[in-house]
RNA sequence: CGGGAUGUAGCGCAGUUUGGUAGCGCAUCUGGUUUGGGACCAGAGGGCCGCAGGUUCGAAUCCUGUCAUCCCGACCA
């Protein structure tokens, strides 16, 4: 393609409402532009790099022995109300009515439609396992859209669910997709860790999430470098850590704490640390409230606590008037000894002696509070966020931190849709049987997004070979000059005759504004035709090494078909 | 949905405090000089100052409402 033709309308300065760097680039370099909140038109350079990751997700999925399928993505409000997530997804799902005032939404994830297809379609037991995939425009009403492409409320999913007749068959069928999303991952040159994750309250065996470490990622991921744990913050076990409390089994004293709330405040008004104290938060579960107490330097983790308490709906904070009917004190004195509800204990809290809590009485704290004497715990049980300083629960040694973008999750759904829809098979013997299933996605514009996020400089994108909209860039340096433009033509046939996607730059700019823009747009590989092309030589340069290096034409042609088949 | 901020040319911004005929840089167009890391000179075009009301002789500027966008939080199959 000439750029002359092409529209690639960069920017030198970055939109104001571009916050991290994947969408200040992808705004810069011209591969997006904003429609509306979280909403997003593709050019051409932006939809051939999100072509490049479908295709590599078709390839790798087609390996793996899924077959791809299109559904609709206008789907009529049955779909979703027999399976109960009509209300489920509530306002996050996009509903609108046709002209005969029938609901309908545009689809947000697709199980209870392929639950459909394989109840309509599939005859027999023998025609399984089965795993069928799309590749799809997905619609989802984010409360807050937000940083650029990275969470939108349309966007791009390969979504893949696999159909088995037994538990045996649903690993096979996982571990087929886990491998596939591994080879995918790759092969877009994104650096990523698998994580366990939260299956939910709902059931399901196992998931694991595909995430790539990135300081703008959403999600908290804790890792172990030396035995290779890893697991997002809901799920990562946590071990309790020691620490020193007076000795002795002093005796319980109540302390006047006037206007005295947050654990920063406790801290400087008893002079000592965070952990002498033990925080008590009030939840309301479905219809009833429950307490949750971990230590004062500690945090609650809230899907943890929903999967203990095993309530429907999500944890939400108690209200104030019900914090105060329940503990007769304002809110921030809350605390366990006299509250007649269940009472969650953090597994650390359990170790505590001699520790500080609210005293159910506004102005007031207890002091050298101990478990058992002073109140019983219901539960008992790891409850907290994990921090880095843990330690691996696998191992012991230190556990790590970090910020994930999810580009990948993987999922035993088990018998959630097929028993609330009826899929069943009638095996050898003639017994009906439920099937089993799993649900297996990716974000595909998310991992051009994160690919940038890992690879960006000053100068912009560095994008892999097999993400780039193109793969090499011509570049005569005067485009008035004839010989240049003679031999840049040469080189740019050459390329794009030996399959390689190659880009000639034969606008009439500057050198410079070349140069800004063939990084700024991130293609791998640039050929500059300039003075020496006279004798012959040009210059040969990686997008990813700040030096170029200068080659005799033919043999710039031939390592740059080298380079780029074995970056493929 | 709560908190904060911002809406002025395609993009980035000033002007709003103290009301008086809308400005700068980049981009665009024309002519010329340039040509290896976002050139220079000269000229030109481009605006319902988010929208709607109100106050005023007069509103980008003050008041009310509304819409949109961004950030923090809640939420996120």
């Amino acid at each position: 393609m000439r750029m002359s033709k092409l529209l690639v309308p960069t920017l030198r300065e970055v939109p104001s409402d571009a916050e991290i760097m994947s969408h200040k680039l992808m705004l810069r370099a011209g591969y997006i532009r904003k429609l509306a909140a979280g909403i997003y038109s593709y050019l051409p350079l932006g939809l051939r790099s999100e072509r490049k990751a479908e295709q590599i997700v078709r390839e790798e999925m087609d390996r793996a022995g899924a077959q791809e399928l299109l559904m609709a993505a206008l789907l009529p409000a049955e779909v979703y109300q027999a399976s109960g997530r009509w209300e489920v997804f509530g306002d996050n799902m996009f509903k609108l009515k046709d002209r005969n005032d029938r609901d309908f939404c545009l689809g947000p994830t697709h199980e209870e439609l392929f639950t459909q297809t394989v109840i309509n379609e599939v005859r027999s037991y023998k025609e399984y396992p089965l795993t069928l995939y799309q590749i799809q425009t997905k619609y989802r009403d984010e409360a807050r859209p937000r940083f650029g492409v990275m969470r939108t409320r349309e966007f791009v999913m390969k979504d893949a669910y696999s159909f088995d007749r037994d538990e045996k068959g649903l690993d096979e069928s996982y571990n087929k997709m886990y491998d596939a999303y591994c080879r995918i991952f790759k092969r877009m040159g994104l650096d990523f860790t698998i994580v366990d994750a939260d299956s939910g309250a709902m059931g399901g065996s196992g998931s694991q999430e595909f995430m790539v470490k990135s300081p703008v990622g959403e999600d908290g991921i804790a890792y172990c470098d030396a035995c290779g744990y890893a697991a997002n913050y809901e799920k990562a076990q946590c071990i309790p850590t020691k620490k020193e409390y007076p000795e002795g089994d002093l005796s319980l004293e109540k302390v006047e704490t006037p206007d005295v709330h947050t654990i920063e405040e406790l801290v400087s008004f008893f002079g000592t640390e965070p952990y002498v104290f033990a925080k008590t938060i009030i939840y309301k579960a479905d219809d009833k409230y429950i307490a949750a107490m971990v230590r004062g330097d500690r945090e609650i983790n809230e899907v943890k606590l929903k999967n203990l308490v095993g309530c429907v709906d999500d944890l939400e904070l108690a209200e104030p008037f019900m914090v105060r009917q329940l503990t007769n004190a304002e809110v921030g004195f809350a605390g366990p000894i006299g509250l007649d509800i269940d009472v969650y204990v953090d597994l650390e809290v359990a170790e505590m002696k001699n520790f500080i809590v609210g005293a159910n009485e506004t102005g007031y704290h207890y002091k050298n509070v101990n478990i058992n004497r002073d109140f019983t715990p219901g539960t008992v049980a790891d409850i907290r966020v994990i921090e880095e300083g843990d330690v691996c629960p696998k191992c012991g040694k230190p556990i790590k931190t970090a910020q994930g973008i999810e580009v990948g999750h993987i999922f035993k759904l088990g018998t959630k849709y097929s028993k609330a829809l009826g899929l069943n098979y009638t095996d050898e013997s003639g017994e009906p049987k439920v099937v089993i299933m799993g649900c297996y996605g990716i974000g595909v514009t998310r991992c051009i997004a994160a690919a940038i996020e890992q690879n960006y400089d000053d100068n912009g994108m560095v994008l892999p070979v097999a993400l780039a909209p193109y793969h090499v860039i011509v570049v005569p340096v005067n485009s008035k000059e004839e010989e240049q433009m003679k031999l840049a033509e040469k080189i740019y046939d050459s390329l794009n005759e030996q399959g390689i996607e190659a880009l000639l730059d034969d606008r009439q700019e500057r050198a410079g504004v070349k140069f800004k823009d063939a990084d700024l747009i991130g293609i791998p590989l640039r050929i500059v035709v300039g003075k020496k092309c006279e004798d012959g030589i040009v210059e040969y340069k990686l997008r990813t090494e700040d030096k170029a290096e200068e080659k005799t034409i033919e043999q710039a042609i031939n390592d740059a078909v080298k380079y780029i088949k074995s970056n493929l």
